[in-house]
DNA sequence: ATAACATCGTTACATATGTAACGCTGTATT
DNA sequence: AATACAGCGTTACATATGTAACGATGTTAT
């Protein structure tokens, strides 16, 4: 099983043990390549390929065992132990986003977030705590933090951005409408909603 | 000028108007195919490449005129005249959307919002009404209304879905962690913040 | 036990997307 | 006015991504 996957199939693969978990939910014990393909809105060939990066197996005429594979694809994505993540920008987004997010990945929990209005330093948010942007450092350090969410306005996107490589981020989930400048070894993923909604529209006129 | 462009392009084109709307604001006048290309993340030949899909010409040793390509890039993206956008699902990520699209792009202005809360209807949050869902038919016909923003509940996204399909959604932009089935004349764009923190995770881990 | 069948894993192919090379053009300089 | 040059537009190439075809495999039913 190859240790790096593409960008598109990492995607694929978290949507896969999403609709996995609901199946699960369900009382679904095995699925077929055909029917999560439908789900995932993907052909059948192609789920079954990415089986193959996971190194999953599954049983002709039985299918795939949903919660082993589950299972195998956390153990792909998943880091060993649960990780801690951060979120900077304590606004109308980061706040949505800090709801959104509370309790949804286990693995992959929010533990602290920063804003640089002081007053909001020490109040607990969809049950994480705030921060002063200038505890960076230290809370990075104590919680093991390489992933983070960035929420602020686009003026200081970068300026953040910058603290956060400095204090060890790896992963950075960038929701500012702008390209973040980050060193080579640095992953920016990168959720443009002003892109997506003109994307929308404008395929939604041309069909 | 072809009259379609890859989704990729699309977003690129977005991106680049974005970039260059910044620099007129700093009264930058032109600008060559390396600084916009590097702003945006991409190569230069990227850059003068869709340029060709818009139609537009730079002028060797003087670079792209801001302001003409900005309309130019607007002429090929934006319908004619401005278009009315709806939201359904004002919780908090509806709301933080709202607020954060507010007077952002003057040509795709959310006009209505729809929540199945009843005392939500009649309130204006962020310049935009709310109205009760069962109103969608009549507001999309009134205000010609044909992209849509999905920020419902996972649960009840299919279900919103096809209300908004039948009340005549072109485009719909869909923040709920589901693959929506819709017709095949539909577009859907899906915003899967999970997924994305995922990628940010598991790549920020594999460099 | 054996044969038929449905589905899997894999390889080979097709398409989409991005990168680079190259000649062209218009400006600026002497 | 002629020449040098920087940057553009275009074409050709390379890579990435997705699709489909095909043989392998295990289950089920006779």
């Amino acid at each position: 099983m190859p240790l790096l996957a593409s960008d598109r199939t990492v995607g694929r693969l978290s949507l896969y043990r999403r609709l996995l978990s609901h199946l699960l939910q369900e009382k679904v014990r095995s699925v077929f390549s055909h029917r999560l393909a439908e789900a995932a809105g993907v052909t059948a060939a192609q789920v079954r390929r990415d089986m193959m990066v996971v190194g999953y197996n599954g049983i002709p005429t039985k299918g795939y065992d949903v919660e082993s594979l589950i299972e195998s694809i956390g153990q792909f994505l998943d880091a060993p132990d649960p990780e801690a993540v951060a979120l900077v920008g304590v606004g109308n987004l980061g706040r949505a986003i800090l709801s959104y997010f509370d309790g949804r990945r286990p693995n992959l929990k929010i533990v602290a977030a920063f804003d640089n209005d002081p007053s909001k330093a020490g109040q607990v948010i969809s049950g994480c705590r705030c921060y002063a942007v200038r505890q960076i450092p230290e809370v990075f350090a104590e919680n093991e933090i390489a992933t983070v969410i960035i929420t602020v306005p686009a003026d200081q996107a970068q300026e953040v951005c910058d603290l956060l490589v400095d204090a060890g981020a790896k992963g950075i989930l960038n929701f500012a409408p702008v390209g973040l400048r980050v060193p080579a070894y640095i992953h920016v993923e990168n959720v443009d909603m002003t892109t997506s909604l003109e994307k929308a529209a404008y395929f939604g006129r041309r069909p």
